[in-house]
DNA sequence: TCATTGTCCGTAAGCGCTTACGAAGGTATA
DNA sequence: TATACCTTCGTAAGCGCTTACGGACAATGA
């Protein structure tokens, strides 16, 4: 005998009764109840997880999507454990699990989603990398099964999403860099089908465009989305007939390869290039010049997901709807001394 | 109706052939299978996980407990990833999932592990950050629950590790820094329970004794598992009577901090201070002077401990005993200039 | 033709838990 | 004392799936 039944033997009560004092239902006496406490706790019981789930039709557990595929994922790797840690503050007040789903490097994240949402192994999903078109979106609408993507898509549509806002950050770079005096300003926008990479380029050149400078191709660099693509589209951007005076780099970690780069070209960042990271990170702020850069609390951030996913799940429980949440996560700019040197020195 | 009684009454055969066809049984016509396959991809079919493992007492899945918490997490994030990458190459040939169990910053692992155990969510576990006493390890033995641990622990005996091998990595270190004429030599040992920073300590200081070198505890510096430790410690480091004159990082991204503190002092890594770190890091690639330091592949590792958690489970299903996997992973050095200027330097 | 062997499939008993439902007993009300 | 109501608990029917067990039928051998 085991589990419930063995509790229930040991009590000599019902099965019932076990279940009953272990959900907190209130028809049971309240010493029955700690005697049941009691006994579980010294007996090391848990309720099976399977069993509860099967008789409940809830796995009281919500799943977190993720990509090891760099090509595809669009952020850095510390950037999910504190999203992590956010989400689970919330949830765990909700007595609900996180697990997290790695999608492998050689898998189909469509195919890989599937998996879990037609076995019912979560209640609710949080995804994330999202791709311009992105039928795991698809999948999830047409299962009803709540969720809320870390980022957007085009596929889709009136599901919540929360973004990290692209369009901000642009543009206060922009912005930012015009009134420095910079006219030829690249950006980093590697191709691929993430939907951040799409939108950061459309704003890029809106951005130019509302300060009346010409969009040119050239400036636009496509490269890899690691320390390397940094080190190895310094000497194509350079290479271009009228250099550009200041870079906005759409992968936070290209500032390392782009510095080691430009150092050995004689080319000394912050003064003769300035330069504008995406994101914050630990690393940017110890190289030599600080980077400038944008920065946000993960924490919070999870907690924002976690909530809005807690919401989907209780308005598809109750079989009503709110509204979805669509929110861009702002983020502040967080200055370093990688486009300051520039303010010293007269632009042409 | 809904699961595979929908799939029966559509095809007009009992339920118990439709989950014969849907396992591979042997008994089932080759003709009926291909039926209830085909309706199966149609109806987007897909079996209830936990009615599954309720019936089959298995998850078929195994958990891999990693550490929110920077204070206990012996490595940086993106670790972890790669390791995650190795484990499922192995994991989905035998038809089983990967569950990733991020312990919340303020949450206990022994509890937070626990509830996964005792629900019998898992099959079998990965943990990782072992602590020097590690009552999970207990608790594993103790239900009698598969297992390995990514790193080795003083509590419980004949359990399956892999762990780094700290003791190659500090011994080649040291060796390789006294060729050099070094003899003033710092470590970073933090102080907490994790039982990589003890081995560390252990291997550095036989390691110094082994050469005839004497053990200065003023060498060894207390820090924090970070960019900004690197930064912090430097001045401490710099401002013992006869400072060093080579430093071994246990937590690569220190290197980032220690060079702009460096940096600032007017002392040049590589030629004033010789610096290596335990592991790779493609950051420290693009440090000038690149950083000399020990890499692996973290694919093959992960390969490694899925194999062996493999091993331990299908032991346990068997009923009998393989040895215990227990393994210290080889890291190879990669030189890079941190240390090598100072070759061109006569020591005194 | 009868017995034997195989193939294929339906039946039903679980897996460990939850949860209506109703019964038993106690308490309050009149 | 009879009635109504409340508290507490046992009973049993599922949740969706797996899997012994045995039955029906066809094929085979004598």
């Amino acid at each position: 005998m085991k589990g419930i039944a063995r509790l229930a033997s040991e009590l000599g009560i019902s099965t019932g009764t076990v279940s009953r004092a272990l959900n907190d239902k209130p028809d049971v006496n309240a010493d029955t109840r700690a005697r049941v406490l009691e006994a579980a706790q010294r007996m090391g019981y848990a309720p099976n997880a399977s069993a509860r789930n099967l008789a409940k039709g809830v796995t009281n557990s919500i799943g977190f999507m993720i990509e090891l595929n760099p090509e595809t994922a669009s952020n850095s790797d510390n950037f999910f454990m504190g999203v992590f840690d956010g989400v689970q503050s919330v949830l765990r007040r909700h007595g609900l699990e996180l697990l997290v789903l790695p999608c492998p490097t050689d898998d189909d994240p469509y195919l890989y989603l599937q998996r879990f949402v037609a076995r019912d192994t979560v209640d609710a999903m949080i995804i994330s990398a999202t791709q311009k078109i992105d039928r795991r979106i698809d999948l999830l609408q047409a299962r009803n099964i709540p969720f809320v993507a870390l980022g957007r898509s085009h596929s889709g549509q009136g599901y919540s999403w929360i973004d990290l806002d692209v369009e901000g950050v642009v543009n206060q770079s922009i912005d930012r860099l015009v009134a420095l005096g910079h006219r030829r300003i690249a950006a980093t926008v590697p191709r691929r089908g993430i939907n951040f990479a799409d939108v950061f380029h459309i704003t890029y050149r809106s951005a130019l465009a509302r300060h009346g400078l010409p969009y040119d191709p050239a400036l636009v660099i496509d490269t890899e989305w690691s320390e390397f693509g940094g080190y190895e589209m310094t000497d194509r951007m350079m290479a271009v007939p009228e250099p550009p005076t200041a870079v906005v780099l759409i992968y936070e970690m290209m500032a390392l390869g782009l510095y080691r780069r430009l150092t050995e070209l004689g080319i000394q960042p912050g003064r003769d290039l300035a330069v504008i990271t995406f994101r914050d990170e630990p690393a940017l702020r110890f190289l030599h010049p600080t980077v400038t850069c944008f920065s946000m609390s993960l924490h919070d951030l999870g907690v924002a997901v976690a909530e809005a996913v807690l919401t989907r799940l209780s308005d598809h429980r109750r079989g009503d709807v709110t509204p979805a949440v669509q929110m861009r996560w702002p983020m502040v700019l967080r200055p370093g001394d990688s486009d300051a040197f520039t303010l010293q020195r007269p632009m042409d």
